[in-house]
DNA sequence: TAACATTCCGCGC
DNA sequence: GCGCGGAATGTTA
């Protein structure tokens, strides 16, 4: 049985902020995705087209509810990236996932903002001590970079690790944490 | 089966 | 002690 769907993102909107214009792709559950400005090559086939110019916005899926919803990730996101805390979450919508990767999202979701945690300790907060690899997996796997704090996570040794959307975007992030590189 | 956004251990210096 | 190479480990397409 893998007819795992992956969400259906009835609409896909552009929220604008200082670094460029996100994409937030809404499921009728919540936000289902959020593509970072294009700009970096990445791997992702997905990703790229995601950007492409087949954006539109169907009135009749434009309901009241995800209209909230933008409204919401624009604010928040903007919030975000001046430095602040992100105080209302929208609703995620996670079912693109597999349980496992279910699982690692949202421990990362419980990561407090300005602090980071190892492969390895996420990991252990799952209960798979010996899978830090399969948890890099499933961050890749991330559909939704920065409400779920994909970029909060580094390899043991404190460097970087990798980023799906490019090492740049993980140093931006954590650099508007408070955190120094030198 | 191969591939991966890691970690750990054992060497050689 | 520090740096490097290779094996172990869990999940996915």
């Amino acid at each position: 049985m893998n007819t795992r769907k992956i969400p259906q993102i009835i609409l896909q909107l552009p929220v604008k902020t200082k670094y460029g214009e996100f994409i937030a792709g809404f499921s009728e559950f919540g936000l289902a995705r959020l593509v970072f400005p294009k700009k970096q090559p990445c791997k992702n086939k997905e990703l790229q087209c995601a950007g492409a110019p087949g954006l539109k916005v169907n009135p009749e899926k434009l309901t009241e509810k995800i209209c909230n919803w933008q409204e919401i990730v624009t604010t928040e996101l903007n919030n975000y990236l001046n430095g602040k805390s992100i105080q209302n979450m929208p609703p995620l919508d996670l079912s693109a996932g597999t349980p496992f990767q279910q699982r690692v999202w949202k421990a990362l979701m419980e990561i407090p903002s300005g602090n980071t945690m190892s492969y390895n300790e996420i990991a252990a907060k799952i209960g798979k001590p010996q899978g830090a690899r399969a948890v890099g997996l499933a961050c890749g796997a991330n559909p939704i970079p920065i409400f779920i704090p994909c970029h909060r996570v580094l390899k043991s040794d404190g460097s970087l690790g990798g980023f799906s959307a490019g090492l740049t975007w993980k140093k931006i992030l954590l650099t508007i944490e408070g955190h120094k590189f030198d």
